[in-house]
DNA sequence: GTTCCGCATGAATCGATAG
DNA sequence: ACTATCGATTCATGCGGAA
């Protein structure tokens, strides 16, 4: 049985263990709403499982961006968590090249999200400091896609309080010029309001890894994303699954998903953590 | 007079008005120990001053990286802050295709730092949130170059003690393998500091413009890449020097420094800002 | 002298309008 | 169709005057 692929379904999950680019080619175009993953990262070692060696990067993943593209509705959203290695005192450039390689696949790079990682360990390098940030590279295939701004925003900085308390003349000024008739509309609009759209950087602090399995990122990330890209019902792919870290959020938020894994072990894991969130049960 | 190049020469500083390339050819090989600039951005508008589309920046830019090579010293370093613009809904390329370019040039893209913005430039749209970092690109001629890390480490927040006095046998040993070279043996090295060494995460307001004259970014972003980069006496260059912030900085640290603008009025307002900060008198 | 509060001001971006 | 201009939107910061 091992490493053979299979496959669990139960209620809005779909598990499969197996090589991504196998699955994706089997799925039905247009049919996802939001890809969230986080994909091996590359490595020099060259006989690491599962590590892909930078100069290799680009060309290995390619093929399966070109698949989600197609698998992703044209309002949906695919984002990549990735974050280049130093090699030989350099950053690696596969990160810029795999960007400027999916735009020629048909992609649009919308946006670049900065996750800052609040508490990573102290660590000294002679000629480099400790790397405290990721990217999360946001495609899209059309301009329009789906957003729902509302449901992340962030409590408003202090200034709001005298704020509320009386709009200044400048900000009546510029109220009226742009309404004329009825600007108690825009008064509305900043009246009742306590909290502020948030920006392009995410302050989460790397969770620690306690459970034996190797730190992913924090639950907060993906559930961020999940929150903003998708509405309940939708799918969310994870085509790089791992222990499952997306998919739990997502189906916490009453979303379907997909989650492919080559890796046994992790499929395993991962099929455990989405049964502890899932009514149904799950058959193994 | 107006448009024609210029100079003013007084102790440490030496100001141009000109375009950078020209003056950049006339300088001496491996003369430079830090470049510190912020180009300007790339620009839509066709016929704006100064500003340069999109599509032709990288162009633009390669001579004047190649010149910049050529003069900095071969423990040099060479740190550009730069963001793409978004033109029709997405994120411009220039930047990813500089880096690879540069890198053609000889240039060893080192790192990347994030500059945080935290008061970013307010508006909402109905797909993307408000853009709050900027990269600050750093490159250098060789893998070995000079940089004093003791010179900008930053007190250590009481979470990172009891984080570390906490730490187990596991994390200990996990750190070691991810930071290297026995780290965990020497944890009680750490507990009796109270200062740690910063993450290329910077974090930074942009300092506000009230008095007439507003500084594209905040004094101490070029002042921590100064003291990191450079020791006493060592010089500085800003081939875009704009209002002078790098070099006013760069002067009150006691390093030497050339600045080059293009434009007449930054010219003259750079040469007051750096007057304010030598003892010599400058002649105009 | 503190603290509080009003205020202008941004390395922005989108959509509509006009040429 | 393609490009230039304009108005609307939004919020953290430091200064200066008021309490």
């Amino acid at each position: 049985m091992s490493g053979q692929p299979g496959y669990v379904i139960a209620g809005d999950a779909q598990l499969y263990l197996d090589d991504c680019l196998h699955i994706l080619r089997s799925m039905d175009d247009d049919s996802v709403d939001l890809v969230f993953t986080s994909p091996p990262y590359a490595d020099q070692r060259k006989s690491t499982y599962g590590g892909i060696h930078p100069d290799e990067y680009v060309e290995w993943f390619l093929p399966i961006t070109e698949q989600l593209f197609r698998v992703l509705k044209p309002t949906g959203t695919f984002c990549l968590n990735i974050k280049e290695k130093v090699v030989n005192g350099e950053r690696s450039t596969y990160v810029l090249e795999l960007i400027l390689e999916m735009r020629r696949q048909g992609w649009r790079w919308t946006e670049e999200f900065i996750w800052h990682k609040k508490n990573c360990y102290p660590g000294k390098w002679p000629n480099r400091f400790r790397d405290a940030w990721e990217r999360i590279l946001q495609f899209n295939k059309q301009k329009k896609f789906k957003m729902n701004q509302e449901e992340v925003m962030v409590p408003m900085g202090d200034w709001a309080k005298s704020r509320l308390r009386k709009l200044s003349d400048n900000d009546r000024r510029r109220m009226d010029s742009s309404v004329g008739s009825g600007f108690g509309k825009n008064i509305a609009n900043w009246l009742e309001r306590d909290k502020a759209y948030p920006t392009n950087v995410l302050h989460l602090a790397t969770e620690c890894a306690n459970k034996g399995h190797s730190a992913a990122f924090p639950r907060d990330l993906p559930d961020w994303f999940v929150r903003l890209f998708t509405d309940e019902g939708d799918l969310v792919l994870d085509p790089f699954a791992g222990s499952g870290t997306t998919l739990e959020v997502a189906l916490s938020r009453n979303r379907r998903v997909i989650g492919i894994e080559i890796n046994e072990d992790y499929f395993h894991l991962m099929a455990q953590n989405v049964r502890s969130v899932t009514a149904e049960t799950v058959l193994l």
